[in-house]
DNA sequence: TGATTGACCAACT
DNA sequence: CAGTTGGCCAATC
């Protein structure tokens, strides 16, 4: 079992660690920012494994195109995502997040030159 | 080693 | 407008 991280997944997790709080990100995105806008999959794999590598990582910013909160259930708990969210002033309604455009954040024009 | 699946997305039917 | 398909890459069976 390898203790060091893959690339991709370090990508990821950076990317996410670099989301401020009260905005959002979407897994399309972080793909696109790494240069693959069709492994978009990738991203969520390497989020469904971050709780075991980092647990620092703000996986709640971290939604679907349509600012649905679908990887709420792996969470340890799945509640904990949409109160961490309102938590930062990100209302949650049926699993949606209200004026997602609003606190869309998108890490390729953020970071384009990081 | 081949087939299947997965916290996705976009295009097509 | 809803369901299907293709694509991308890695992990699991």
């Amino acid at each position: 079992m390898p203790t060091r991280i893959k690339d991709f997944y370090e990508l990821v997790y950076e990317v996410v660690a670099c989301v401020p709080k009260g905005k959002v990100t979407t897994y399309g995105a972080i793909a696109e920012y790494l240069g693959q806008k069709g492994s978009a999959r990738l991203v969520g794999w390497a989020l469904n494994a971050v709780h075991q590598h980092r647990t620092d990582i703000p996986a709640h910013r971290v939604v679907n195109r349509n600012g649905l909160l679908t990887g709420k259930h792996h969470f340890p708990n799945p509640n904990q995502m949409q109160q961490l969210l309102e938590n930062e002033k990100i209302k949650v309604v049926d699993n949606q997040i209200i004026n997602f455009e609003k606190h869309f954040w998108n890490p390729v024009i953020e970071l384009r030159n990081h």
